[in-house]
DNA sequence: TATATTATTTTTGTATACAGAATGCCCGCA
DNA sequence: TGCGGGCATTCTGTATACAAAAATAATATA
């Protein structure tokens, strides 16, 4: 576990950054994202507080934090693990996600200050550039910086601050049930639609929804969210067999 | 502080129930939820762990979880406060309930099964009675098991958490901005034909989504959301005057 | 009197110690 | 070999101690 973060916590330590419990929030949900700590794994607080040079007092404040970001699953008396989204949470985080994002989008519709167009253009543009010449993590990069600018971007504040939360837990799904054949999640020309639809007046913000809301469908089918083992319910199979 | 806490604790230690911080977390949030917690309270942790009978430590837990459900403010090396959510906050927090809880209702619309549907009526019913006989704290009581109850049995799980969240969220503002003359923010019929809506087949699922929105939208205009003069912004009243 | 500065008190941040729960291992037994 | 009970280990839950920061009170000074 202490594989890469060593580093880290080193540069951290060196830059005077003080090490604290947002510290370790932002390392473990960017492991979690870029799937250097794979679902299942335990983070015991011991082993936590070595990596990261402090006492358990600040991992805990960390873990329960993560935990209320749906990245860990913290129970009574057990050891934290990195949580496990299961295919049906999977879709209804998809379907909130739609709901939300479309929102926002059809609120900012029309309304977007050129700075901000300016800054979705670049961030799409890189995108394109990160995945022709095949880098995949520079591509999910500027992919998560485009929608994470509309969450940031929203008029309602509210609704920003879910959009972010969604937007980290549909990427912890999307690296979960990714199909190992797809290279990536590329959709060629969504974002530059969405932009588009961005851009029209006003008077046309369901375009933008739709836009969204298209784009989020896709995304979701390209993922592998057929029944699997772990997704059967042994209580409804054996509903009635027990003899309690 | 320690007025009506008391009691609860000593109940609660009677029935044998260690104090967790989950304890603390539901007796603050239903204080607040109360008004008897008003927005601005200093929550020490010492103190609290005086009233509940613990120490710092689980204080602090429940301390950080309320703050992730935007109970209490959270800054380090300040006492947490009770939060008083700005005008501004309050009608995007409406907004994003319509939002969720329209989406909600659409997926229920049509597919409420009997004992749900027979619970709600009975929660309207009862709504009905208490505000005939002007026990206001029963009544909202009985408005927020109706709406809670449509956030447990909502099919996307996802939206339901959040559903859960924005509903909390909406009654402390409406504790916070209701007009003091105003005795209750009961709406007459509204609940009755929003249950008539969910019964209705599941084609009609737009009419329950516009029954919700429709009712959440009476509720905020019962609310005082005049701009107050703690809403000014002295960076934007100032600006360009100091000479930086 | 008003203001700046210092001293005191509160309150949080962090580390640590010990008790209790959960897990896993090992050994005995069939 | 397969299985179950008891023991050891690991890990979390909670309390407590000390340091650092913030808030408050007091004092000196112009």
């Amino acid at each position: 576990m202490s594989s890469a973060w060593q580093e880290e916590v080193a540069a951290a330590a060196r830059a005077g950054n003080r090490i604290s419990d947002r510290f370790i929030v932002d390392q473990v949900r960017r492991a979690v994202l870029m799937q250097r700590l794979p679902p299942g794994t335990r983070l015991p607080e011991v082993t936590l507080g070595e990596v990261f040079g402090v006492s358990r007092s600040v991992v805990r404040k960390a873990l329960t934090r993560l935990a209320s970001e749906h990245v860990v699953d913290q129970r009574p008396n057990q050891v934290a693990r990195v949580r496990a989204p299961s295919i049906e949470e999977t879709r209804e985080t998809f379907a909130a996600r739609r709901l939300v994002e479309g929102e926002v989008a059809a609120l900012l519709a029309g309304g977007l200050d050129t700075v901000t167009a300016a800054r979705l253009e670049r961030e799409i543009e890189r995108e394109i550039e990160a995945h022709e010449r095949g880098d995949e993590p520079a591509r999910i990069e500027h992919s998560l910086a485009i929608h994470h600018l509309l969450a940031d971007q929203s008029p309602n504040r509210v609704l920003g601050t879910m959009l972010t939360d969604l937007i980290l837990r549909t990427s912890i799904v999307i690296a979960l049930y990714k199909r190992p054949n797809l290279g990536t999640c590329y959709l060629k020309g969504d974002h530059p639609s969405l932009l588009a639809a961005l851009r029209q007046g006003k008077d046309d913000a369901e375009g933008a929804r739709e836009a969204i809301v298209a784009h989020l469908a896709s995304l979701e089918a390209l993922l592998d969210l057929g029944l699997r083992e772990e997704e059967t319910d042994l209580h409804s199979i054996f509903a009635g067999v027990a003899t309690s």
